[in-house]
DNA sequence: ATACGTGCAAAGTATTTGCAAACGG
DNA sequence: CCGTTTGCAAATACTTTGCACGTAT
C-alpha cells in the first residue's frame, strides 16, 4: 500500500505552498477529507462530509478546491456516468485503482490489476502521445445485484 | 472491419422495432448520423449535424434518442470530462475501440488494443460481477500538441 | 383511429463565476 | 498590510420533463 492517508495530505498541502498557494479552512478541510476516503466522492459528498464534523465550507470552494488539484495532477477526477464528477487522491507512486460501476445499484468499487497495467503501460509507449493517465471503468451488476436478482 | 456503417443503422432501427417502437423523422435522423461517425459525438454535435443536412430534429428529441438506444444497448455512452456526455454506436461484434484524449486541445481520438481487450476480458473472469461493458480512456498531449510545444 | 413520437419551452441539476468581506503570511 | 481565499448568490451549461400537436402503423 506505500503511503499513507496522512502523507497525501501532507505532500498535497506542501506541494500547494510550493506552487505558491495559501491554505485556508476550506482548503485543508477538503485535502483532510480527501485523505481519508479510500475511493472517489463527489463535490456534494465533501460538502456534506465536512458540514457533518462541523468544519463547513461553501460548495463553491469545494469546487474551486478540487479543480486547483487536479490541475496540480493531485487528485484525479472521473465520472461515472450518473450526473456528478468525482474526485479521487492521486498518489504518485504507483499505487493505483480503477473502478467498478453497477449498472442497477450504481455502487462504485475500486479494483486493482496488474496485468492491467502493464498492457496500459506497454501500449502508451505504441502511441504517438504522451500518456499522463488513464482510467478504466467497468459496467456490470455487482455480486449483490446478481444474487438478487 | 467486419460491420459497415450501414448496417448498424439498419440493425439498430431493426431493434427498435422489435423493441415495440416507431421510429418517425428524429429518431431515423439521430440513427442515421450515428451510423456514420467513426468516433463519438456530443448530442448537441449531433443536432448541429442533423440541421446542416436540412434534417433537424429538436435537442431533445435528440437526447430521447439516445437514452433510448442505449438502454437497448445500441449505443455507448462515454464522458470525457469537459461538461457533455458522448455517445457512439455500439458495434455487436468484437469490433471495439477505446479513447485518447488530448489535455491540452480536448481533441477525442479512437484506438484499439488486443493486448488491452484480453487483459480486459481476463480480469472480468476473475471479478464477481457480471462485466457487461468496459471504458478505457488515456489522457495527455496528442502529437500535434507536443510538437507544437 | 389511436397510441406513440416530436418540438418547444420550462424545470432541474451540476458546476462556474462575480464580488465583497475575512484571513493568512 | 496586501493579495489570496472564501462564501454567497447569480449565472451558465447540460440534460430532462410537461404538454399540445403531428404522425406512423
Amino acid at each position: 500500500m506505500g503511503t499513507t492517508d496522512t502523507s497525501w495530505a501532507t505532500h498535497a498541502l506542501a506541494a500547494l505552498r510550493a506552487a505558491g498557494h495559501r491554505s485556508g479552512g476550506a482548503r485543508s478541510g477538503v485535502i483532510e477529507l480527501l485523505a481519508r476516503q479510500d475511493c472517489c466522492v463527489t463535490a456534494q459528498e465533501i460538502f456534506d462530509g465536512l458540514r457533518q464534523e462541523g468544519r463547513t465550507a461553501g460548495l463553491a470552494s469545494v469546487y474551486r478546491t478540487l479543480e486547483l488539484l487536479r490541475e496540480l495532477r493531485l487528485v484525479q477526477r472521473l465520472d461515472v456516468g450518473d450526473g456528478a464528477a468525482r474526485y479521487e487522491p492521486a498518489h504518485a507512486d504507483g499505487d493505483h485503482h480503477h473502478h467498478l460501476v453497477c449498472d442497477r445499484c450504481g455502487k462504485v468499487e475500486a479494483f486493482e490489476d496488474d496485468s492491467l497495467e502493464q498492457a496500459l503501460d506497454r501500449l502508451a509507449d505504441r502511441l504517438p502521445h504522451r500518456v499522463a493517465a488513464h482510467d478504466v471503468v467497468l459496467r456490470g451488476d455487482c455480486g449483490r445485484c446478481t444474487s438478487a436478482s
